[in-house]
DNA sequence: ACCTGAACACCGTTCAAGT
DNA sequence: ACCTGAACACCGTTCAAGT
């Protein structure tokens, strides 16, 4: 009875498939989640607000995905899914370079994902796929199965500790200059020497303040290098 | 008038200075704050709780901080007021770890900040005083302060992004083994070869599958020494 | 199968009123 | 000076009812 009187309404039978699209499915939520998240800043982010967005009650949300945290799980599984997999056989260094840089850009194109990812442990199929690709570019160049956990340790730390920094930070480098000449009155000489003199070095233009992201990662490539050849 | 009346009530002139300590006070919020944070959880601290814990309605609370981002920057405050100040003059490494093991020791006494402090500029004086011992070292110790500067982001991205790593990891260290062997079939060995792999390596043993905070500390340390040496 | 309204159990914060 | 009750403007989520 309540199926023929579906099947009139919706001119499908509910004991077959659906034929023609349905209007929301989970990726048109993901999708629209993170336009609001990268447009508006994450913590404008809610699950009214998306449904409104969708032209949509929140309520009728929780029929494509299980809850807030599942939704947010399938956003960073979207950003993850833009690192660059490493590849085997060739320069491991290469490679972890290409992935870090492709990483650093995946994270500056949505700065709301850093501050999540490395907190949660989002075992999404992205993740799982880029853990594996690491551990195993390093394990063919050379390195242990232990060696090679420590060595992805230290070079996402460095990755994710920079870019969560970097997304934070209230003054763009660009007027770090004018920043650093404007509130050097309000950093007293005597108490904080040293912070005072960064300042005037940055002030007069002596040093432009940016800390690159390269540098970390250099050093940490580096010492890997050196640290598996003598092992 | 009103005046008279309140003198009247609590024998205390308004124009006076009180004389008995005030019940409430910002250092008393931050302390139960902090121990509501350590004991119940970070998601569990919400300002309707902490009054009760105090035996307060929530909006007297605002009496003595601005808000909860104010509260929040003074609980930070006191974490990093925990971190070792290096000494100038002595060896920049042996001061670089001890100040690393005890923000690191700070950090997981209160397993609720660093995942705040990797995010937030939270510019409270401890903040302050921590970078300005820690650049001078640095500085004093021979490098320029743009070097200085870099080694700093350095070695905090890994005391922080290690760190908070740490405090979110679901399982705990000393379960690793029994862990690695519980969810092996769950690891398919022909999509991940290599997370498979070192889940066998856990499982039998021949690898405790924990990462030494020591190890990217030293390892940046090192790679340091090398830079400033041939700067 | 999917969407909805009403409701529940929370939040942080303001403001005028109390003592 | 400090604390309070009532209220505002939000949250995420459940559940029974609608089409």
């Amino acid at each position: 009875m309540f199926d023929v009187f579906h099947e009139y309404i919706y001119g499908v039978s509910m004991s077959t498939p659906r034929q023609k699209p349905r209007s929301l499915t989970p990726e048109k939520l993901v999708a629209k989640a993170m336009e609001l998240a990268n447009e508006s800043g994450f913590e404008a982010l809610s699950m009214r607000k998306l449904a409104h967005a969708l032209g949509v009650t929140a309520m009728s949300l929780y029929n494509h995905v299980a809850n807030k945290d599942a939704l947010l799980d399938l956003m960073l599984n979207e950003v993850v899914a833009r690192y660059e997999t490493p590849k085997f056989g060739g320069e491991w260094q290469d490679e972890m370079r290409r992935r870090a840089h492709s990483m650093h850009r995946a994270l500056l194109a949505n700065r709301w994902a850093s501050t999540l990812l490395i907190s949660r442990i989002a075992i999404g199929e992205a993740v799982l796929r880029d853990n594996d690709a690491t551990v195993g570019c390093l394990v063919t160049a050379g390195f242990t199965y232990a060696q090679a956990d420590w060595a992805r340790n230290a070079i996402d730390n460095h990755i994710y500790g920079f870019t969560v920094q970097e997304v934070n930070y209230p003054v763009d480098p660009s007027t770090y200059q004018a920043a650093a000449a404007q509130y050097l009155p309000m950093i007293p000489q005597d108490t904080y020497p040293f912070m005072h003199q960064a300042a005037v070095q940055i002030a007069e233009g002596k040093y432009d303040g940016i800390v690159q992201f390269e540098f970390g990662l250099e050093l940490i490539l580096d010492g890997l290098n050196r640290w598996v050849g003598t092992a």
